[in-house]
Parts: C-alpha cells; structure tokens; sequence
DNA sequence: GAAATTCGTATTGGACCTTTACGAACCCGT
DNA sequence: ACGGGTTCGTAAAGGTCCAATACGAATTTC
C-alpha cells in the first residue's frame, strides 16, 4: 500500500526524465536506492518499465538505464470534427504510432460508429495489436457531454447524439474505458501539454471557426464547469444590439457565435457592401490586398473578438490565450495585434499575451492523446497492483 | 512521516465530525483502533485535542469523546472596508470570540496600522491573550495584492498602499504570519464556507456596491488568476456606448462599474430624468413606490447585471452565484427575478441560481476566518511536528 | 446480578523502508 | 597492463510503524 505508492512515484518519475539510472531515480524520489531497486523489479515483472542500457559516466561503474515500456499501454484518440474523422493511436509515452483522417460519412450513431470502428482496426492492425488491447480510448465531440445522461447536447451536427444513453455507444468501439470530451476542450488540454501552454498555470484555447468555443485549463487541469458548459463563449452577450430583438435561431445559436465565427465575418461584409462575400477566408485576402470593406469587416471582427477576450480577461486573468479554430489561424495575422491593442483599451488590467495555436487541426487528437496518456498510465499501474495483490 | 500524515488526517476528523470517540475515527480514517490511539496520545500531549465526556450508547462499555482544543490556535481577520475596520478574534474551531467595527479613520499606512494594531490589542485582550499569540492574522483589503512587489494596486481608497513592501508592513499587527486577500474574494470564501456556497463545488460572489467585484471559488478553492485580477468584473466590456469614446476616468474605472455600481444606477436615474436622485436606495424606494423613473433605473440595472452574470456564466457555467454589497443586498428584491429572467433570453444554457447573501457586513471577516482557520490548523500541527521531532 | 456488548490497550507479527557496508564494475593515469 | 579512485548495485541489519488479535474494563439490559 505504501509500496504501491512508491511504485506510482517511481514510474511518474521514470516518464518525467526519460531513460534514467537508478541512483537518479533515488535523487529524484527521496527514496533509498534499495527501494528504488524492489519498485523496478516489480514494475519490470508487470512489464511496464525495462533496461535500456548504461550511462556513460565520467569515472566509476556505469548505471543501468531504465524507462518506460511504450507498449505497455496504448491510447486510441477520436476527434470526431464536422469534416473528418481524425484518429491517431499512442503509445504509454505519448508517442504518436499512427493517424487516419476520413472524411466525415453519415453522422447518425450507428453509421458513424461503424466507420470509428473500422478505423480503429486499421490503425491498431498498422502496429500489430487489436482494438482489445486499447487501454483507453478517448473521444472528442462537439457540444456537452452529460455525464449523467450520457446525452451530447448542443451538437447540432450530431443528429441523433442528443439521446440519453447515446455516448455509452462509444464501448462498441473498444472493449477498454473511454472519455468523452468537448472538442475544444481537447484541444485546450493539447496545448497547455504539448503547444503554447506548457508551464503556463491558468490558460485558455479560444477557437473560432464555422463555430466558437473555449476551452479553459486551470492550474495544469482542465475546467469544465459545473454542467461541462465552461467556455461556451457563443453565449457571451458580445454582439450587435440587443439579442432579445434579434430572431430567435440568433439567440439560441448565441450572440458572440452568431456574429464571429465565419458566417458572421461572411454576414459583416455583406452588410458593408460586399453582396458577393462567400467565405472568411476570402474577406481575410481582401483584407490584405488593401480591400477596404473587407478592411472594415475585419475591424468589426476585431472589435467583437476584443470585446470576448475583455469579459474572459476580466473573469479569469489568464496569462495567456492561445487562438486556433479556422478563422483564428487563418486571419491570426490580421487578428492578433489589432485585438491585442483593443483589449489594452477595454480592459485596466494587463492583458493576456494572445498567440496562435500551433497544433493545427491536429490540436482535438493531441489532447486526447494527452488525456489519455495520464489516465492509461494509471490504468496500467491499477492492472499490475490488482494481478499482484 | 508516515505517522505526521496520520495525525493530520486524526486532526482534520475530529474537525470535521466534532466530539467524536476513537472508534468512530478508526471508522472514518480507515486506520486501526491503536493506531488512533497513539495520534490522540500526541495531539492531546501537544494540546491540539482534549477530552470532552462520554458517548451514551445504546449497550457496551461508554466511549471516551475527543474534539479538538478551540484554544490551541487564534485567527485574527481583519476587514480593511471602505466606511469600517472590521476586526473577529476566531479559534481554531472557527468560533467567533470577539468582534469590533470601527470607523476608518486616516487611511495612509502608518495611522490605519496603528488603528488595527490597537485594536487588535483590545480584541485579544478580551480572552485573555496578546497580539503575540495569534497564529494567523488574514487581512481583507480591496484591490490587488502583487505578491511579487508586496504592494496592493487598483485600490485608490487606500493611499499610499501601491507602493512596494506596503503590505509587509502588515507584519507590525502581530508577529505571527500573515495573509492579505481581496476583500470580494474573502466574502467568496465566507459563503462557500459558512453561507449559501456550502457544498457547491463552483460558484462565484458577485458584490454591487459603490465598486463592483468577484470571488471565484473553484473545486472548493479560491481562484486568484495569474495576476490575482481574477473576478475583476469591474472591466467587463458592458455598459453603454463604446468606452474608446467615453472619458478616460471611466475607462479606468471600468465600463461595468461604472454603469452598474451605486453611482451607476444614480446617474441612471438622473439620465431618465430624475434629476435630484442621490443614492441607490433612494432609487430602489422610489420603484417599489411605482415611481415610473425610477422603474426604469432599475431596469437598466438588471440589463446591466443580466448581461454581467451572462457572461461570467457563459465562461465559466457556474451553479449558484450568490449577490452581494450594498446595492446587491438592498435592491436584491427588484433585481434577483428580473436578473435570472433576463440571463435564461441571454443564454441559451442553464443559468446559475442567483441568491442574495446571507452573510451581509460580516461576510469579509467570515471568509478571513475561513481561510485563516484552514491555514492555522496546519500551522499548529507543523509546530507540534517541528518540537516533537 | 449475570449476560451481552462495546470500548481501550497490550502484545505480537509483519510489511516496508533506511542505513550501513561491501563486492562489482568502470575510468584514468602511470 | 595494472592499481587507485569512483560509482553502482545489493545484501544484511536495524528500526519504525501499522494491523490483527486478544483480553481486561466499563456499561447496559434483562
């Protein structure tokens, strides 16, 4: 019992610090070397941790090195995003071993889990395991995940997920554990681990694209909220007049979503007097080649992206934001400085440093591989504890 | 080591479950009968627990009660408030021994150290004990406390306490250690510990007063931010018109505040015509008498703090926010309903409930108490720790 | 007043960790 | 090549602390 918590402290410290000798491990641990000796050959007999050769040292006899078996978990991360299904699968270390992007088919539970699950073979065949041998599966959705239900609600784009029980579905796709997560909310978790987040305390993911939404890490953990909605931004009341007056689809779809994400930027130009505007991107190139109402659309998108990291800045007093989604990355450069300046103007307090994701659309898998990673390295040790007590 | 751990958790039981026999915490602890034994040995040995009578049970031998000694720890909070100087003497057990309020007199640092150490020299006085013997002191203050600098900014009530090491000075009070906390942030810590916050695990304390303010109490755990400007709704981008082309003072101010503190309300009613209008009271009278005018003030209000609340409650997705401050308590009948029916158009999510406090002028001490009686637990048992080994 | 029940503690046994010590392995200089 | 110095790994011993068991003590109920 006591023994098993060294055992954790152990293999935590052994992913921390790479291959790594025993002496270190002592170092690092406080523990005596003969402890450090008994929780390796434990950990070795349960197959998560091997020799790996010797250090080469400046005098004296050279140390074995030991780390942590990569295969000794596996973490299988879904983003199921409006046009592609992106799969990768990962090992105990967090290391990529393979990736499928399919384009999205049918959206309905059945079919879509059909198309997950001949993914997942492919991808567990392509390194010689099956989707048994998943440890942890991790699924990232649009819209809230009620953990009481099993409900996904606000996904529009997901017919037939809004019915209580429905993400229980996700088991047929791996006999192992599962989470399901908000998209962004992954995303956010992807970037505070392996982007722009590292070592940043308090920290958000804001993405806007043909959505918006933010996902919020709070002292290195993610903060859901009490009902999953935190960083549901499409409802900030940030927009043009009063909501109450607007039509009814606005307002259920929100304010500050209806009037910033690419649509909104599409409907802003129009209104200025570009009838033909068609997409985000198109107004961001007019932009840059000086076009003057695509110009002005952009300041109307600045001024309502300004206004939204005001009302977060002023809640949360983040240290840094990090912008991703389709219109985030694609007009960054158009974005950033302007809001940045704005935000100066809103707000008394220092502003968060605003900087673009650099994950890309990779952003959703990479957190649940984060995610997963933690909670299969737990899983394991849990295993190795149950078949040896 | 081992044994401290246990004792910390012995300590904390008897907390949490009052007078309580030694089999009842082997219960709840999960440890063996001797085990309890020997921590109550040392935590009575120390003086931290004493005896208190026995368990009428229904058959078998009677159980010997433990509780832990009130005594053997002082909180002294103090609340540094605009009108006030608010001072509670607490034990260890969080009950409130002695109280003084006494009005602000000069308010640069020399003479509003001076007054508090008096008093706080009368407060201990009253049980017996000096300055000296209080454990923790937690002081309430507005603005913020840049813990790097040890200066208190964005408090323009309190001359000359933006300026380096300010708050260190705080050390002359008594010589044991010291926290300093925001005001609003401590009435946060108050609620969720003593008052409608109890059990809820996020939540926020919104004050409306002559300022405005937030405490964010997340996981049961007070959320600073990264700058401790957490909450600061002061600068939420709501109120009227853009603020680029308002006076600079408000934008200093704030948008939020400035439209939706006591000020804000007044110079709402004197907009709407009501050109004599003085103080938000005299506003709130005016509408429950039907006052026509004055209705309508307060309907700007609403809007005001609706579109407020709509946004902290779209980041963040709290389950209950708790209204406080002058303004908040007094019109809280003409606001709390009007508020939540405005917040269920503005968002399409569930809203938090909204309650007015409970805790009215006591809620900074209370929070003060909160906090100060969680850290000098620990710090009786560190001692204890620190003479025994 | 005796049986039943519950409490408190003494004793025993065991798990586990650290300290100490020593042999093994390796580097370097001569 | 060989020996000193150094570092590594483990064996043995010692100590701490906890749980289990058992038994005496105290109290209630019949």
């Amino acid at each position: 019992m006591l023994r098993v918590m060294n055992e954790r402290a152990v293999f935590g410290e052994i992913f921390r610090l790479g291959p790594v000798s025993r002496p270190e491990l002592a170092q690092a641990t406080g523990l005596s070397k003969p402890t450090i000796s008994v929780a390796l050959a434990n950990l070795g007999r349960a197959g998560l941790v091997r020799e790996v050769g010797l250090r080469a040292g400046p005098a004296g006899r050279s140390a074995l090195l030991y780390e942590a078996r990569p295969e000794a978990g596996w973490v299988l991360a879904v983003d199921i995003g409006r046009a592609f299904v992106r799969l990768v699968l990962a090992n105990l270390a967090g290391t990529v071993v393979s990736r499928i992007d399919d384009p999205s088919g049918s959206r309905n539970p059945a079919d879509l889990l059909d198309q997950v699950t001949g993914l997942a073979d492919r991808l567990t065949a392509e390194v010689g395991i099956g989707r048994a041998d998943v440890t942890l599966a991790v699924f990232g959705t649009p819209g809230i995940h009620d953990k009481e239900t099993g409900a996904l609600h606000l996904a529009p784009n997901l017919p037939g997920w809004d019915l209580p029980g429905a993400v229980d579905r996700f088991s047929a796709v791996s006999p192992s554990p599962f989470l399901v997560e908000n998209d962004v909310d992954l995303a956010a978790v992807g970037e505070a681990t392996y982007g722009l987040g590292r070592g940043v305390a308090h920290f958000a993911y804001v993405s806007i694209g043909t959505g918006t939404g933010m996902g919020i890490v709070i002292d290195g953990k993610l903060y859901r909220g009490s009902r999953g909605c935190a960083g549901e931004i499409s409802y900030l009341p940030i927009g043009e007049g009063d909501p109450l007056q607007d039509d009814p689809a606005a307002a259920r779809r929100g304010m500050f979503e209806t009037v910033a994400s690419a649509d909104g930027i599409v409907a802003a130009a129009q209104r200025l007097g570009w009838a033909g505007a068609t997409s985000a991107k198109e107004v961001f190139d007019a932009a840059r080649a000086g076009e003057p109402v695509a110009r002005r659309a952009v300041e109307v998108e600045v001024n309502h992206l300004a206004h939204a990291l005001a009302a977060v800045t002023a809640v949360l007093d983040l240290e840094l934001i990090v912008l991703g989604g389709g219109v985030g990355v694609q007009g960054a450069d158009l974005l950033i400085g302007p809001v940045q300046d704005r935000l100066r103007h809103l707000v008394a307090l220092q502003p968060p440093r605003i900087e673009v994701s650099t994950l890309g659309a990779d952003a959703v898998r990479i957190g649940a591989v984060a995610v997963g990673v933690t909670a299969a390295r737990d899983l394991v040790l849990d295993r190795t504890v149950a078949a040896s007590g």
